[in-house]
RNA sequence: AGGCCCGUAGCUCAGUUGGUUAGAGCGCUACCUUGACACGGUAGAGGUCUGGGGUUCGAGUCCCCACGGGCCUACCA
C-alpha cells in the first residue's frame, strides 16, 4: 500500500488535530498516586485580560520541554495551568469598555461591576488558555485554576486573617505612592522610573517681618500651595538667622516656619528646602519630625483639591503653568534651570505617580524576608543563572513594607470590617455577624482589594489545595521547578519565596530558572503598545509552532536575551521540513521494499527496534554502529543540557544529529542497502534505520511535539500507546557507545571530504565519475578505506577509488590532498589553476607553520613543562608531530608545482 | 548614587571549571534542479575575540582601567 506523504511540512494541516487530540484524550492529566519520582511546575499565571505574547511563548516553550523531557523519562509529572486576574488590568480594560459604551463604572456601582468583569472574563477572559491549548502545551487541564475563583479566595483570606493576627499586616496612614489614572495606591515595586529631563524653578519666598527674600529651589511648583515650612540646613552659615522664623508663603499668603533638619543638603539647589509633607517622601519624615500640617492639595485624579487656593480643580500640570506664570508676574520667580531627574510612573497606565497622603493596609516583610534569604543562601532553592541571587539577596536585604491594598472593584476584597459605632476594625475567615469588640451589628466591610500579587504569592501552594493536606499537595508541593522572567524576581518569586516558607514551612520550588526577554532587533523590550511587539500566533502559523519553539529553544542560552529574526525561524523551519522529508524518503522507499514481501510490522514495531543496532554476517556494520554511537553521545549531550536549563545547546544536540549525522551521512551511506538484492543487510539498514530514526523523534519529542508526534504515529506502535510524549526519552545504552566507529567514520569522512574538495577545485561536473588514488602509512587506515571502498566511491562520485601503497603514490600530476595520515589525489589531463593552487598552499604552510613554531615554543618552555598537566604536554607534542607531517607534505607539494 | 550584564565572522548568537589551528545558523561565493528535501546538496571565503594594562608556563575565558550598549535597585528637593 503506497503511502501518502506531502513533499514538504505542512504545519497548519497537522498540528490543530494533535492539539485537539492531547486536550480530548487528557493525555497530561496527572495522578497524584502514580509511582516514580515527581516532577511538578506551576505556570507563572498570565494576565486572563492577556493574549499570547511572544514572551509567553518563549517561557511556555522552555516549561513544557523540561515538562515532557521528564515526563517521557517516567516521573510523575504535573504541569498546573492557570490565569491570574490581574486586578488593575483587567479593571482598566472593562472599564474602558464601559466608556465605550457610553456607561461611567462609578453609576453601575459595584455590584454591577464586578458582575461585568466576570461576564467578560467568562467571554473574553480565555483567550490565552485557548492559545495555550492550540500550540500544545502538555498542561493537565483537569487541575487549571484562577487566582479570584472562590477556592483561591478562600485560601487569600486565611492567609491574610493568619497574618493579621500575627501582626504582620497591619493598616497605618502614610505617604503612599498614588495613581490618578487608576485612582488607587501602588506598592513600589508597580512604580517605573524614568529619567526625563525636566527643570528647577527657584522661587523667592518673603522672609515675614524682614526685607529678605528666602529662594527655594523646587522641580515641582505646583507642590508649593501645600507647603508647610521650608527647611535649612543646621550648619548652613547663610541662613541660620533664618531659623525659627516665618517665610510668606507666596501666592497662599501663609506665614510658614523656616526650620532647620540635617537631611537638607546645602550643596543642592539654594541650600533652602520647601517642605510639603502631603506630597514628599523626604518631606513627609521631615514634616513629622517637626509635626508640621500634612496640606494635601490634590485631589484623588490629580487636580488640585479645595484647600489649592485659585487653583482649585485645575489639572496638577496645568496648575504648575499658571503657578509659574502667577510667580513670574509678582518677580518672586529668581530663575530656571534645565534638570534631569527620575520620575516615577504608574507601571500600568504609565501617568507620573503623586505620592500621596493616605490610609492602608501593610504586609511587613522583615521577618518573612530573613527566612526566605536563608534558603537560597543555603541552596535550598537554586536561582539559575546564579548571578541573580545578588540581585535577590540585594532586594531581600532591603526589603520594604509592601503596600497590599488597592482601591480597586476588582480583586480579593480585605477581609476587614468596620465597626459604624466606634470604629472597631474585625478581621475574619467569613463575614461577622457583629463588631468582634464591642458587639454592634453596624459592620461595613472594607471597600478595598488586595494587591493581586498578593494572590500570586500563594500560588505554589493554593493551587494545590492547601490548607488541605490534599493528596496533590503531598503528591506535588514543593514543587521542582519555577521558570519565570527575571523581570517579576521581586514580584512574585521573592514573595511566593517568603509565603510559602512562612505557611507551608517548605520552599514552594527547589529551583529557579530565570528565563531570557525577548526583545526586538534594536535591543528593546518587545512592546505591544510600541508596536514593536511580535505576534507568537501569526509567527506560529507562518513558521509553524514547533520550528518557533525550537527557534526559542536554540537561541535560548541562559543569561542572554533574544533577539528574535525570520532568517532564524526560517532556519528552524527547514528543520522540520528536513525532518519530514527524512521520513517521507523512509516511507517512500519502503513501499518499494514491501514489494519484496517484507512489511513494516516486521522492520519496525517496538520490540524490533528495541533490539537495534542488528549486525548482518554476524557483525554490526560499521555506519550503524556509528549512528548509534553518534546517538548514545547526543541522548547524553541532551541530557546533560536539560538538567542544567541549556536549552541551546540540547537543541543543537539533536539538530547536528538528526541532520548532520542521520540525513547527510547515515541515510546517503546505506541508500543503495536499502534496495539491495542482499536481502541481510537490506533488512538489517531498514530494521537499524527506524529504530535510530524512531529514537531521534523521541529526542526531538520535547522541541517539536507536534512533527514528532505525526510521524511517530506512522510507525507501528503497541497497540494501546496513545502518544509519542508518554513513550520514553530514548537511554545511551552502553552497547551503543563505540570510540572506535566514531573515529573510523570520521577518517572515511575526511577522506570523502578531501576528495569532494578536489573536484570542487577542479570544477569537475558532480555527475561525471573520475578515478581517484588513495595511499595511507598505517595499513589499519588502509584496510578501513578498503572496507569501505565502495561507500566513498560513492560519495565522491569516482569510477574507482585505487588503494595504492605510499611509495607508488603519484603526486606528481593531478590534484592533490594530503593530511597527516592519508594522502588522496585525482589524476587530471587538463590544465590545473596552478597559480591558485600554490596560493592555497602557501596559505595553509603559513598557517601550519604559525602553529608549530607556538607549539615548539611551548614545548621548549621548561616551566611549561613542569606546571602544565601531563595531557596537555601529550596532546600538544602528538598534534605537533602530525601537523609537521602535514607540512612536509604541503612543502613537497608546492615544491612539484614549481 | 549603588549593583549587575553584554561588546567574538557581514547579521543574530554559542564558547561549562584558563590549555592543543575560536564554533553554529543566516547571509555571501562557486558548482549542482541526482529518483526524501532548492525549506535541498557539495565545496569555499570570512573573526585574533571593543581598546589598553596586568596575573599566568599559557587568557576570548581571571583582575584593573577606558570606551560603547542594555538592565535592576534608590526618597536628593
Amino acid at each position: 500500500m503506497a503511502r501518502e506523504i506531502a513533499k514538504a511540512y505542512e504545519p497548519q494541516l497537522i498540528e490543530p488535530r494533535w492539539a485537539e487530540f492531547w486536550v480530548k484524550e487528557e493525555l497530561f492529566k496527572a495522578d497524584a498516586n502514580a509511582p516514580g519520582p515527581v516532577f511538578s511546575i506551576v505556570i507563572p499565571p498570565p494576565n486572563v485580560t492577556g493574549s499570547l505574547h511572544i514572551g509567553h511563548m518563549l517561557e511556555h516553550t522552555e516549561i513544557d520541554i523540561i515538562t515532557r523531557w521528564h515526563r517521557m523519562r517516567g516521573y510523575n509529572t504535573l504541569y498546573l495551568p492557570g490565569t491570574d486576574h490581574a486586578g488593575i488590568s483587567t479593571q482598566r480594560v472593562v472599564v474602558k469598555q464601559l466608556m465605550d459604551q457610553g456607561i461611567d463604572y462609578h453609576k453601575l456601582g459595584r455590584e454591577e461591576f464586578e458582575k461585568q468583569v466576570w461576564k467578560w472574563k467568562a467571554e473574553a477572559g480565555g483567550q490565552i488558555t485557548e492559545q495555550m491549548k492550540g500550540i500544545g502545551e502538555s498542561c493537565d487541564w483537569s487541575r487549571e485554576k484562577f487566582t479570584l475563583s472562590p477556592e483561591m479566595s478562600r485560601v487569600v483570606r486565611e492567609v491574610f486573617v493568619r497574618l493579621y493576627e500575627e501582626g504582620l499586616i497591619y493598616r497605618e496612614t502614610r505617604l503612599v505612592n498614588w495613581c490618578p489614572d487608576c485612582l488607587t495606591v501602588l506598592s513600589d515595586l508597580e512604580v517605573v522610573h524614568e529619567e526625563r529631563q525636566g527643570h528647577l524653578w527657584y522661587i523667592k519666598y518673603p522672609v515675614a517681618g524682614t526685607n529678605e527674600l528666602l529662594v527655594v529651589a523646587t522641580t515641582r511648583p505646583e507642590t508649593m500651595l501645600g507647603d508647610t515650612a521650608v527647611a535649612v540646613n543646621p550648619e548652613d552659615e547663610r541662613y541660620k538667622h533664618l531659623v525659627g522664623k516665618k517665610a510668606l508663603l507666596p501666592l497662599m499668603n501663609r506665614e510658614i516656619p523656616i526650620i532647620a533638619d540635617a537631611m537638607v543638603d546645602r550643596e543642592f539647589g539654594t541650600g533652602a528646602v520647601k517642605i510639603t509633607p502631603a506630597h514628599d517622601p523626604n518631606d513627609f519624615e521631615v514634616g513629622r519630625r517637626h509635626r508640621l500640617a500634612e496640606i494635601d492639595v490634590m485631589t484623588d485624579d490629580g487636580k488640585m483639591s479645595a484647600v489649592a487656593g485659585a487653583y482649585a480643580g485645575m489639572d496638577r500640570f496645568a496648575a504648575r503653568k499658571k503657578i509659574v506664570e502667577d510667580l513670574k508676574a509678582l518677580g518672586l520667580l529668581e530663575k530656571i534651570t534645565e534638570h534631569a531627574n527620575a520620575i516615577g510612573l504608574c507601571e500600568r497606565s504609565k501617568t507620573i505617580v503623586e505620592p500621596r497622603i493616605s490610609t492602608q493596609w501593610f504586609c511587613r516583610m522583615k521577618s518573612l524576608a530573613e527566612p526566605a534569604i536563608a534558603v537560597v543562601e543555603r541552596g535550598e532553592i537554586l536561582i539559575v543563572p546564579d548571578n541573580r541571587r545578588e540581585e535577590y539577596f540585594n532586594w531581600m536585604r532591603n526589603i520594604r513594607d509592601w503596600t497590599i491594598s488597592r482601591q480597586l472593584w476588582w480583586g480579593h476584597r480585605i477581609p476587614a470590617w468596620y465597626c459604624k459605632e466606634n470604629g472597631h476594625v474585625t478581621v475574619a475567615r467569613e463575614a461577622p455577624a457583629k463588631c468582634g469588640t464591642c458587639g454592634s451589628s453596624r459592620l461595613e466591610q472594607d471597600p478595598d482589594v488586595l494587591d493581586t500579587w498578593f494572590s500570586s504569592g500563594l500560588w505554589p501552594f493554593s493551587t494545590l489545595g492547601w490548607p488541605e493536606n490534599t493528596a496533590d499537595f503531598k503528591t506535588y508541593y514543593p514543587t521542582t521547578l519555577l521558570i519565570t522572567g527575571y523581570d517579576i524576581l521581586f514580584f512574585w518569586v521573592a514573595r511566593m519565596i517568603m509565603l510559602g516558607i512562612h505557611f507551608t514551612d517548605k520552599v514552594p520550588f527547589r529551583a529557579v530558572y530565570l528565563h531570557s526577554l525577548v526583545r526586538t532587533g534594536s535591543g528593546e523590550k518587545m512592546s505591544k503598545s510600541k508596536g514593536t511587539g511580535l505576534d507568537p500566533v501569526a509567527l506560529n502559523h507562518q513558521y509553524g509552532t514547533d520550528a518557533m519553539r525550537f527557534c526559542l529553544a536554540s537561541m535560548a542560552a541562559p543569561g542572554t536575551d533574544i533577539i528574535l529574526s525570520d532568517d532564524r525561524l526560517a532556519s528552524s523551519r527547514n528543520f522540520a521540513n528536513k525532518i519530514w522529508n527524512a521520513a517521507r524518503f523512509l516511507f517512500v522507499n519502503l513501499d518499494k521494499f514491501e514489494e519484496g514481501g517484507t512489511k513494516l510490522e516486521e522492520l519496525a514495531a517496538p520490540e524490533v527496534r528495541s533490539k537495534a543496532p542488528y549486525a548482518a554476517s554476524g557483525l554490526v556494520p560499521l555506519v550503524d554502529a556509528w549512528l548509534f554511537a553518534r546517538l548514545a553521545g547526543t541522548i547524553e549531550t541532551m541530557n546533560d543540557a536539560l538538567t542544567n536549563y541549556r536549552f541551546h545547546e540540547a537543541a543543537q544536540g539533536v539538530y547536528q544529529f538528526f541532520w548532520g549525522d542521520f540525513c547527510d551521512w547515515y541515510i546517503e551511506w546505506v541508500k543503495p542497502e536499502l534496495l539491495s538484492a542482499d536481502s541481510e543487510r537490506a533488512t538489517v539498514a531498514w530494521k537499524n534505520l527506524f529504530a535510530a530514526f524512531d529514537a531521534a523523534l523521541r529526542l526531538l519529542h520535547p522541541f517539536m511535539p507536534f512533527l514528532t508526534e505525526e510521524l511517530w504515529h506512522q510507525l507501528p506502535q503497541k497497540v494501546e500507546a496513545k502518544s509519542i510524549a508518554l513513550d520514553r526519552f530514548p537511554e545511551a545504552c552502553a552497547d551503543w557507545k563505540n570510540a572506535k566507529a566514531l573515529s573510523a567514520v570520521a577518517l572515511i569522512q575526511e577522506v570523502v571530504t578531501a576528495l569532494r574538495t578536489i573536484r570542487a577545485e577542479l570544477k569537475l561536473d558532480p555527475k561525471k565519475k573520475v578515478a581517484a588514488e588513495f595511499s595511507a602509512a598505517e595499513t589499519a587506515t588502509v584496510d578501513l578505506v578498503q572496507a569501505n571502498r565502495v561507500a566513498v566511491e560513492r560519495f565522491a562520485a569516482l569510477s574507482e577509488l585505487r588503494i595504492v601503497p605510499r611509495q607508488q603514490f603519484d603526486a606528481k600530476t593531478g590534484a592533490v590532498r594530503s593530511t597527516a595520515t592519508f594522502d588522496v589525489r585525482i589524476a587530471y589531463s587538463d590544465v590545473v589553476d596552478v597559480t591558485a593552487e600554490k596560493a592555497r598552499l602557501k596559505k595553509e604552510i603559513d598557517g601550519l607553520q604559525k602553529a608549530i613554531a607556538s607549539k615548539e615554543a611551548q614545548l621548549a618552555n621548561a616551566t611549561f613543562r613542569s606546571r602544565a598537566p601531563e595531557k596537555i604536554i601529550k596532546g600538544l607534542e602528538a598534534t605537533l608531530a602530525e601537523q609537521r607531517i602535514e607540512l612536509k607534505k604541503l612543502q613537497d607539494r608546492l615544491d612539484q608545482l614549481g
